[in-house]
DNA sequence: TAGGCCATCTGGTCCT
DNA sequence: AGGACCAGATGGCCTA
């Protein structure tokens, strides 16, 4: 059970076999029991595949449905908390990535939003500063600067395949760099 | 109360 | 075949 902190948030139910939220439709010929392929149609529109999505013809609306209802609830559970754990993942990834970037502290933590775009821009002004350094260094237009780029490119990708501790050396470099510069 | 943000569920598709 | 990934749907909480 989560909590948002401001407050406690209910679970949903645990999942349960479709009743009457929605209809269940067969195509025509085929005879509805356990174990048949189904379609599905929700709130009048189909929850279609990618394909339906993306205009391109539909390989099938249906799903083969394996196993018996209590194998498929127990699949389903089990998949619901993969996803869930999959998702504390990429919330833990968000709020390191807050905890990286400088901003201006409030009370309101930063929505997810919000960090991807100051990252964004964090990364963009560090690259502009170094992009700089390089050309007080070599002040020789353009395609000095793009291979300033691309050394900071390849710089990079070195120290990320070190590791974080490679990383921070280099970011330590760097600072140091413009302290001296 | 409307709108923003979020967590969770769900089913389709991709990948190993 | 099964897990990971993805996107739509849904409903709760919070704030202006």
């Amino acid at each position: 059970m989560k909590s948002k902190g401001k407050g406690v948030k209910h679970a949903r139910q645990p999942w349960t076999e479709p009743e009457t939220d929605f209809q269940l439709e067969t195509e025509p010929g085929s005879s509805e029991q356990e174990g048949s392929e189904v379609s599905v149609q929700l709130g009048g529109r189909w929850r279609g595949s990618r394909e339906d999505r993306g205009g391109t013809p539909l390989m099938s609306r249906r799903r083969r449905l394996h196993g018996s209802t209590k194998e498929r609830n127990v699949r389903r559970l089990e998949s619901n908390e993969r996803e869930r754990q999959r998702m504390h993942k990429l919330n833990n990834a968000f709020q390191a990535l807050r905890e990286a970037i400088p901003h201006v502290k409030t009370d309101k933590k930063l929505s997810k939003i919000e960090t991807l775009t100051l990252a964004k821009n964090y990364i963009k002004s560090l690259t502009t500063i170094i992009l700089g350094m390089s050309g007080s260094c070599l002040p020789h237009g353009d395609s000095q600067a793009q291979a300033s780029a691309s050394r900071l490119l390849q710089c990079y990708q070195q120290h990320l395949e070190e590791g974080e501790e490679g990383l921070s050396k280099y970011l330590t470099q760097i600072h140091n760099f413009s302290q001296g510069s």
